[in-house]
DNA sequence: GCTTAAATTGACAGCGCTGTCATTAAAGAG
DNA sequence: CTCTTTAATGACAGCGCTGTCAATTTAAGC
């Protein structure tokens, strides 16, 4: 019936006709080699280009043998960290020809190791990335150094100048927003903490109490407080924050679930917000901005750091050699209503 | 230096040696040919296993000329949303060897669908899951449909007993909430719905309307507002909500979002939840088990319904006939504290 | 200008699989 | 038991690209 008629693919043999030159070296000139006299190189470009050539994937993969699928392995990582870098490593994989895909792991299993290798191995994976807390597995990562793979590690809270990673500076950014508080006249703050096993919030803690130190306020042992991340920490914290400080009149968590958690107390204490009570979270996970009030937030540059990530791990995939085993990154501190009737919210 | 030595791959036709048949029949058997005697399939299976074979998908694509490859359009979808569907798509793409890939399309510019038809034919992608807004673009639709390329649709707001496509039904869970919230003793209970233009917000006060009208309770003008699916919307319908019904003692949220905003504003008011107001949401959105107080909700089963859209996709590609051009599913109602005191929190 | 080294180029094989089509074996018909 | 029909099987080409390596051109050295 409907005689879906076979476009005839334009290939590389098309490419180098046109432009007058061997199948090779068409080829050459498409990946970029060096060895191809600049003349002929822009001939074969704008041969390519007039056809509208697109490399075929899979001829490509099976002649050189790999895959060019770089693959994200996470484990128990939430979907806007997830997606965020999964947006970040297609945008570095749509301009080199690469495919992304993302892969849950297991790491509480006992064999995961072995089933990681396999899919490397089964799926020829060419490159990975490795995200909190896998990136911190020195067994994993051990094992798959030993089978050759290429990676690079996306915070991981040790680093070792073996690995290539990205990280963002987290102390700078708690100091930042702890400023931003002070600026618009807060002098008693609390500090809400997470799990001290998490380097990125004993980070936290240390931006805060560096920037409150830098105004000569206290940051004393009742403006700091634990929770676990979760919003009912946070809620349970405020009680305890105002039973142990009650001048505080602004308090920084660790992250936003437990801001959010602050603010719910706080409102059910009668208290407003941000007239009476100010307070910022961390990370710029979706609902913040959707929360009401909207919330004041550190935002780490999660996309960028990935597109990063995966670009330079092509670079190793390609035999590059890179000296910068690691690039750091720095946050964007997003004010919205949480901290500052007058701003207006701001996306 | 690191002579990464190439382990042999173990090829098809290792296996045909192996099982003393040909090549041809050996790929035959593994592809699940109809045309291979029995005990020949055994033989090739077995020995596939023994040589723990995996097939090399690129050559697969090259000599098939197909991709092999599922793509996920959407635009605008919530993370958490998109990561189920991705996970679903991930289910059956392993089950059967295809790829699963997301691929975020903004359907606001102009030449979309444009684009659209180029990525599909440069990655020569062999099917298409599209979500909302993008599978109610009837343009986009009969333009993919013209190339000739297979898709499923999840969720459509308008259906055609053209298209394959799976959907779950609102209707039926939003009578079993609100059936939920009578049961345990509410009767005076204010839905607060989405946009008109929203078929799924209309078929959820459907489902309110039936339940009040089959305990013979009142489900007047009163009791429906509407909101527009954001945290503020809700925060501003419980205050008005809260001066048309003042008995109101149970609010029900077209979505999870404008619970949470039911929720703040009635802490704010001093009501204590869910002894005094009980609230249900709609969507189970990843925030809803952390919110505090944990939100009863309406729980689609996404990951499945993506699982099984893609399986379709994938059997439609394979040139089956398919009957049945679409499926039902059921969502679950979560229970948590929000409506329940006694209840413990459930996932 | 001649020799040597370096850069550039192209011929060709072949990656591992599937499609095509001719061949062979099994099943049915009489 | 033979003839026809149908199912099962295998030989072979080739998908579009890259790696290898030898051939050729260009640059460098003196």
């Amino acid at each position: 019936m409907s005689s879906r008629l076979k476009k005839k693919r334009v290939t590389v043999t098309d490419i180098a006709k046109e432009a007058g030159v061997s199948l090779k070296t068409a080829s050459r000139a498409l990946n970029n080699s060096p060895h191809v006299r600049e003349e002929k190189r822009e001939a074969v470009l704008k041969a390519a280009k007039k056809y509208n050539f697109r490399p075929n994937i899979s001829a490509r993969q099976l002649a050189s043998n790999r895959s060019y699928v770089i693959t994200h392995f996470y484990d128990n990582l939430n979907t806007d960290y997830l997606s965020k870098i999964y947006t970040g490593m297609q945008q570095a994989c749509h301009k080199n020809g690469y495919y992304a895909v993302a892969e849950a792991i297991d790491c509480s299993k006992k064999k995961f190791i072995q089933q990681t290798l396999e899919y490397v191995s089964t799926f020829n994976i060419d490159g990975l990335i490795l995200s909190p807390p896998l990136c911190d597995d020195a067994a994993l990562i051990f094992a798959l150094k030993k089978q050759g793979i290429k990676m690079v590690l996306i915070s991981p809270q040790e680093t070792s100048d073996e690995d290539y990673f990205v990280f963002v500076d987290e102390e700078k950014s708690a100091f930042e927003i702890t400023d931003h508080l002070i600026n618009i006249g807060h002098e008693h703050i609390a500090f809400l903490g997470g799990l001290k096993s998490h380097k990125a919030a004993t980070d936290r803690q240390k931006g805060f109490v560096a920037a409150m130190k830098h105004y000569e306020l206290t940051a004393s042992r009742k403006n700091l407080k634990s929770g676990d991340f979760t919003m009912q920490s946070g809620h349970d914290a405020y009680v305890d924050i105002m039973k142990k400080l009650p001048e505080a009149t602004a308090i920084f968590a660790a992250n936003d679930e437990m801001a959010m958690g602050v603010i719910m107390a706080a409102l059910n204490d009668g208290k407003k917000i941000p007239e009476e009570i100010a307070v910022a979270g961390y990370d710029n996970i979706r609902f913040s901005s959707l929360f009401w009030p909207s919330l004041t937030t550190v935002s780490p540059p999660v996309i960028e750091m990935a597109d990063y990530a995966t670009g330079l791990l092509i670079r190793l995939i390609s035999g590059e050699t890179v000296k910068n085993k690691s690039h750091e990154f720095v946050s964007e501190i997003i004010l919205r209503k949480s901290t500052n009737k007058k701003q207006s919210s701001k996306k």
